[in-house]
DNA sequence: CATGAATGAGTGTTCATTCAT
DNA sequence: TATGAATGAACACTCATTCAT
């Protein structure tokens, strides 16, 4: 019976720590969603502990009960933007087996995911550069993100439907192209959504048509 | 003789003010440099007076004889980084007759100042890009040096040389390879001169193979 | 058993809260006696939080806890010393009905308060007149403590003991007769207190009988 | 004719060294004269020494030249001040041999100096009050101006025209009254002209005739 | 006589962060 | 778990003042 007893007290208490569980990890996103949201409000440079803190209606102290300070947070929503990037490259990379359309749709998940999350992208490829190149404890280099382009790249190169070269090279005149398309678009008031999208169909056009086979 | 005296006296007058206008005049560079390279390093938001005094040896005080403000000093910056870019672009512009040559010249130019210029570039077009957009009083907006680039395209395209088409998109697709190349160039360490130099090469041939008649 | 330790728990937290509240209460007041003596020995523009946080022993950072920043600091003080003038001066107001014994205990009041709280009557009627004069949002102008004054002597002059004219003008000249006598004292050292007390007096008699109906 | 060219020399040279002195003295002047009205434009507390120079024409080194710090340049704009105070004092005062008229001229000097120089009396009766009690090196402590007011009183009451009682303390309340109308009519902008005109003469009749004998 | 260059001390204010509860 | 209280460090900027020339 006591057995029993405890084994009820036990079922008891895990189902409250997986509540509070379940709690902290929302609490957790909220403060994630909101800081996101903040950076797109201020600014890099101009996000504060504080702020953040009032707009989600906690204590400011509360936020160091879920990450270590602010370089911390700011890694966290880093390292979420590239988890959604990679997944949607990773995805693009699958959609097709022709070598130029898997290319066309790499193409178009980055841009698109440049032009959805300005905010993550700034951070990721133009503010904390350093948290891209320094990977973190115990995970990959981000960077690798950026083999499913190369391998497409070679991908096609093998298919014959791209001019023979050097795969490496072929991929970062791509990144290039389309970091710079994003860039451009976000930092420039004046490169509206429709002279964003004239540029990106000349530039696929374009690049595409560079590298094909003479 | 006596004239002769004050025309003596005049003359080391002359020269001590000399001396100290260019003295004043190397102060200030060295702050110009100096602060270009905290920019660099910091940000603009996390740039400080008090670091750039410190590290250039003199008080925080000292600076504000030599520019107004934060403002200044930043915006000072930021305008010799054009009227650089803006004159090696014009130099290029005028380098050749030949469509192709001019067009390949004002490339070479626009990668070769962000190479050289890593400081400059970035808080031109990185950082602070709200320079760019808006001009400052009573000069043309910064944001001209580029047509440059898009008559280059347009004598281009009337010589039948580039495929017929919007001339501003085409003359975006330049910018934004050239952007995208100089931005990873200067952002991503692994970037190293002889990996720029391939990419470079084969974005150059790639793009204007590609902006060709069929 | 249960409830009763809840309700001990409760009482317990209640007494902390208050406790607290208390404390901070305090802190608060001890704040605005320094920054009243600091205001008082400074002047308005040299007076400094920093200066005052280190009469109280806090940081500098704490003084923004309680308030929001420097002005509202000083108009919380003058706001005080006002709620204490027109309490003072209302109660004087209805201490009698008799017209010249009316007047007669609002010059005291006034007088009184003004070398009672000599911190306050300086701030309030001698260096920051602006806060008297643009009243705070909501509030009706803190110039018009003085109405009470004006219908007193309106009251006087109805009831025939005072001789007929712009009451406006006689109520003046009574605050210029008491505001002039509270400064001198406040500021003049040798001004000491039976001297005061003889020039109060005299000034009394003086200025009531020379209001009389000739 | 040694001695004839040594005094022509002389001459010369006292000439000169006159002419050096005016203009030492004219720059004095203008400094002053400056500075007063800075004062008067910005207050006692928002003035500061650059911004005199900067008004004048001349370097801030140069004021350094003529007086040895600010609190030396304030203390000289005071104590021309109260020159012209007295001196106005003074004249009044044997203006006439009639008591009441002499200290009905002495009040109308008093205010009239109070809102003609408005600045300088803040300073020297409101402000710097430190001024007026503390005497400067060598000279007779400021306060003694008011004697010619005090002798006024007992010059009146020996006349038998005023009753009889303490001279200082009758001068107390002459000096409280028109003290309280100047800085009223300084402070408060709803005093305006023609309230402290209104002011001013029910003021004067009703304290002559309060310190009438009965 | 006059000044340009320079500075230390100080201002109000915000920040990320800690600690006791 | 959450927080209120508190703080040291830093920020941009202004001031009165000095010194060599």
């Amino acid at each position: 019976m006591e057995k029993a007893t405890e084994t009820r007290k036990e079922r008891i208490q895990k189902g409250i720590r997986h509540r509070r569980e379940q709690e902290k990890e929302e609490l957790r996103q909220t403060i994630l969603k909101a800081a996101g949201e903040l950076f797109l409000d201020l600014g890099y440079e101009r996000f504060s502990m504080r702020q953040l803190a009032e707009r989600i209606g906690y204590s400011a102290t509360t936020l160091y009960l879920y990450f270590r300070d602010k370089d911390d947070l700011l890694f966290t929503v880093v390292g979420e933007g590239f988890t959604r990037f990679e997944q949607q490259l990773a995805t693009a990379a699958t959609s097709s087996n022709d070598p130029w359309e898997r290319l066309n749709a790499l193409g178009q998940a980055y841009v698109s995911f440049g032009l959805n999350n300005p905010v993550h992208y700034q951070l990721m490829f133009m503010q904390r550069v350093d948290f891209l190149t320094q990977s973190c404890a115990g995970e990959q280099p981000r960077l690798e993100a950026f083999n499913v382009l190369q391998d497409a790249v070679q991908y096609a190169m093998d298919a014959g439907v791209m001019k023979p070269g050097n795969a490496e090279t072929c991929s970062d005149v791509l990144w290039a192209m389309m970091h710079g398309i994003v860039a451009l678009a976000i930092s420039i008031p004046s490169f509206d959504r429709e002279r964003i999208q004239r540029l990106t169909t000349v530039a696929r056009d374009s690049i595409l048509k560079g590298l094909s086979p003479s």
